[in-house]
DNA sequence: TAGTGGTCTAGACCACCCT
DNA sequence: GGGTGGTCTAGACCACTAA
């Protein structure tokens, strides 16, 4: 791993501080609430200039990595604060964080004609749309039932996903990304609490009635348009949300 | 309200800008999806700098209001991302964002010595800390019970936060920030499912071992220390969380 | 080719903190 | 007073997009 920053390198040379900076935050060569040089003395280290250092730092300090406290210097975060919390993550993503091996069964895979209205005006769809492509599963994590999730897409038109390469792939978003050329954005989530039905209890092997964490998201595109509405139901026993908020 | 950037304000001209900015698009003045000047002419417009005007457009887009493609331009986002959902807010703002007025029932407000070990730990505080200072409230929406909060705070040594004064201010962030100076920055939360027992059915006015969203929040301040820890039970049936999560 | 945002420089002055 | 981060300028070149 480089420690200098090269003019010539593809990457941006703040980028390239910035990773350097975060190497050695991660690596504890820095340790919590202490100073990282300043931004005068980076500036000669690195041979940048100081808006490129300030590009650099001030992407870390909004990452929560360190903070910046005027007229004091810039200081390394607690490690708790340094996890981004608010990233936007899919099913796979969320349980390899946790640990856990993610898996899913294939429900019911097809295309919705007509699509139901509800999602149409989620999506922001106009009223003529011809179909809506649904994937139902039950995920998994460790081979246990955690959620059950119901995804609905809009796909360019004349396009489908097969449950063979769904299967293949494990994740939507990975067969968004590759061959639908759709880069993720953002995503509205709200959660609430439900109570198991005959069937999701069922499929989720609780009691009927048991509580469950219902989550509801609307994911958009790069272009800010929306591309997909997922709702997954977790077990309430083995799923836990956690958020990062800032003021 | 100003239409131009006075050098000479107390703000900053790219602050002044960006409220400039963010008037045009939440007026309507700029539709969703449109372009906004590029960077050049609003350098002529306003007579700042590039460098104040990406300032003031970075920010703007981080916020979600507006979204920039290289080559191409900077665009307003469409209303519903234009909502900052990961937001701090206390129940009170939070209360209100949703049109509801917010209340409170103090049900106990002490100083507890010794502080439980676990608050000890989430505040990460010595072991030695002679005490811990505890809220707990029923609060309400519309004088409808929404949520049971118990907070935990590290207040400095030897003070104390009254009743009268909490039911006068309403809000703790309030007294915090004005009579002690603590400004939140940030705050990490989880959420899960629980069941009411006896006495939160009693208190929240719903059925014993009714679904409930339990969240419980790390709050950090601007110098990234903990200073609070606050569990909310949430009636399952009159509360919906939200966040936006970003990529 | 012209216009857009993305990166970068070398400087300047200000506001804040500590000694 | 000397060091820190915060704001700002006037310029430059690059990478991408579209006509």
């Amino acid at each position: 791993m480089s420690t200098t920053i090269d003019p010539n390198h593809i990457l941006p040379r703040y980028y390239q501080l910035l990773t350097i900076l975060r190497d050695k935050i991660d690596k504890g060569e820095w340790q919590p609430h202490q100073a990282i040089p300043s931004e005068r003395q980076l500036e000669v280290l690195y041979s940048v200039s100081r808006t490129t250092i300030r590009q650099a730092v001030g992407m870390l300090s909004r990452q929560g990595l360190v903070y910046q406290q005027h007229g004091k210097g810039t200081f390394v975060s607690p490690r708790k604060l340094q996890k981004g919390l608010v990233e936007l993550t899919s099913f796979s993503e969320d349980m390899q964080q946790r640990g856990l091996i993610p898996g899913q069964r294939i429900l019911e895979i097809r295309n919705m004609e007509p699509p139901p209205p509800e999602i149409l005006v989620y999506l922001e769809l106009p009223p003529d749309t011809p179909s809506i492509f649904r994937v139902e599963r039950v995920r998994t994590g460790d081979d246990q039932p955690i959620g059950l999730q119901t995804s609905f897409l809009a796909l360019p038109a004349g396009q489908t996903i097969t449950q063979a390469e769904l299967e293949q792939r494990g994740s939507l978003y990975t067969i968004l990304q590759e061959r639908f050329n759709i880069n993720l954005h953002s995503a509205d989530e709200t959660l609430e609490v439900t109570i198991a039905n005959p069937r999701e209890a069922q499929l989720l092997e609780v009691p009927e009635g048991s509580p469950l964490l219902l989550s509801e998201r609307v994911l958009w595109t790069n272009d800010h348009r929306a591309v997909e509405f997922v709702r997954i139901l977790y077990r309430g026993d083995r799923y836990r949300y956690t958020v990062r908020l800032t003021r």
